[in-house]
DNA sequence: CGGATGACGGGTC
DNA sequence: AGACCCGCCATCC
């Protein structure tokens, strides 16, 4: 555990219900454009720190659930945004401009 | 202890 | 348009 993931697990915390966010935003938000590498890693270790975290909230770039396989169940991620209004299509998040949530306001 | 490994993304060709 | 490259650095084994 160090700062940058306590800073990463701060701002995935903020995600509105119903929105969405990527590695890179998070990333470029704490001055480490060239780390969403790291972010993905951080949100991989996520629950392991705090459970709770609105993990599937967090999409790449292109609005693809990359981190799907990560979840308790592969189609988990995918029910937890749709319960939320979100709509995924073959792993897509549809409309994704309009989801889409600056992590820096 | 050191090399492989990523929930990534911007750039180049 | 699409394939490829490479920086990034905490963890894993």
């Amino acid at each position: 555990m160090n700062e940058f993931y306590l800073k990463v697990y701060e701002i995935v915390r903020q995600i509105p219900k119903g929105r969405v966010t990527t590695y890179g935003a998070i990333a470029k938000c704490l001055g480490a454009t060239r780390s969403a590498r790291l972010v993905g890693y951080a949100m991989n270790l996520s629950h392991r720190y705090d459970p709770t975290l609105p993990a599937h909230r967090v999409v790449n770039r292109n609005g693809l659930l990359t981190g799907k396989h990560h979840f308790e169940t592969p189609d988990r991620m995918q029910k937890l945004l749709e319960s939320e209004g979100i709509i995924v299509k073959n792993n897509q998040i549809q409309n994704f401009e309009n989801v889409f949530w600056n992590p820096c306001q």
